[in-house]
DNA sequence: CGCGGCATTGAGGTGCATCAAAGACAGTGG
DNA sequence: CCACTGTCTTTGATGCACCTCAATGCCGCG
């Protein structure tokens, strides 16, 4: 029923606007959705790794793009027989809906963050909010790893990639975070950082 | 095992961090469900019609507040009856599934538009959505009733109540709607606005 | 070594916020 | 019926946070 497959970076899951064919749940490595516009500005809803599952939100068609940000390992199911199934497991529906409010609560925070927040308040909230997922899937929550691009952080949060750079360096004067490399920040005083994030 | 209440303008139905012990069907009347920082900024993430139903994204705490907007009629049902309501018959729960779904799909396009549309776009789309949201609900979808202040408005967009408001005369002055009066818009060219919602 | 992709930093511009004032409108009470 | 009041909206003047454009630096890889 569900088959195990690989996706290198920067391809495509599937795309917004395909016919919702399968579901899938990660294995390993790092995947973000996205929607976009006509001129190519695009907004990262979301970033998902191992144990994450992708298929929520879609009717007639996908209603995002998702992409491979690193070496990708999912298992696919076809989508029709994963709801045949579901409806036969009332306890897989009943998981999924928690999933499903989980994403809102996650969704209506993102919308705070991008409609009211500052580029500190949310470059501050995204590395204290990756430390905290660190944590719940039982790794260590620092250093934080970065498997993604200043440019997607940016998209994510709405900014664009010189201002998260400029930012990230102003985290770092302020003693906040420091860079062992682009992509790995270590957090040298989470309390100025969740201070920062602004509740 | 469900009670019928009444709620008049700028009453809450809950606050955020309460415990979340009701879930609320609404009969009739405008809410808005947001979340605030801790200096008074604050994000609307979502109005709810007649028909719309709360309660979802609670953990241990209710994880936005909803207020009335206009007087507003509600059965509420205990939140742990309904829980085992639902677990007794799964197509609620699977009813559930989909608005959560639905919700979901409307907080990604929300976020687009507050991390990369500009006021136009957000305006514009704004003003859409309501109108295929009127349709929908089998009303008129032109002229648009906006039950909310140009604050709320702003709150829900990521703008300033000022902003919205230099948005909507200067689509007045494009042709785009007309205003007959503050809160009742005519969308004299939908075409327009759906070009300048972008996408 | 040299190339390509990503990150950082700088200089300058702009879209929206902020602050302020005046206009529109509904409700209230004389 | 109208003055009065409070709330909401509109409009204007100014400022700033972030964007844009551009240059340079860094690093892995063939």
């Amino acid at each position: 029923m569900s088959v195990k497959l690989r996706f290198e970076p920067r391809r495509y899951l599937f795309d917004e606007g395909d016919a919702p064919r399968y579901v899938f749940s990660i294995a390993s490595g790092t995947v973000c959705l996205s929607k976009a516009l006509s001129d190519g500005r695009r907004q990262i809803t979301g970033f998902l790794f191992a144990g994450d599952f992708i298929g929520l939100a879609h009717g007639e068609t996908c209603a995002y793009t998702a992409e491979a940000l690193t070496p990708v390992e999912v298992c696919r199911f076809p989508r029709d027989r994963f709801e045949r199934y579901m409806t036969e497991h009332p306890h897989v529906e009943r998981r999924l809906l928690q999933i499903a409010s989980t994403e809102l609560a996650a969704a209506q925070d993102q919308m705070l963050l991008l409609g009211r927040k500052t580029a500190t308040e949310r470059v501050a909230s995204f590395l204290i909010r990756l430390s905290d997922r660190a944590v719940a899937h039982g790794r260590s929550g620092n250093p934080v790893c970065l498997p993604m691009t200043r440019a997607e952080i940016g998209d994510y949060l709405g900014l664009t990639l010189e201002t998260v750079s400029r930012t990230m360096t102003q985290l770092r004067k302020r003693g906040a975070i420091d860079l062992d490399n682009t992509s790995v920040v270590r957090l040298t005083s989470e309390e100025t950082l969740r201070r920062l994030a602004g509740v």
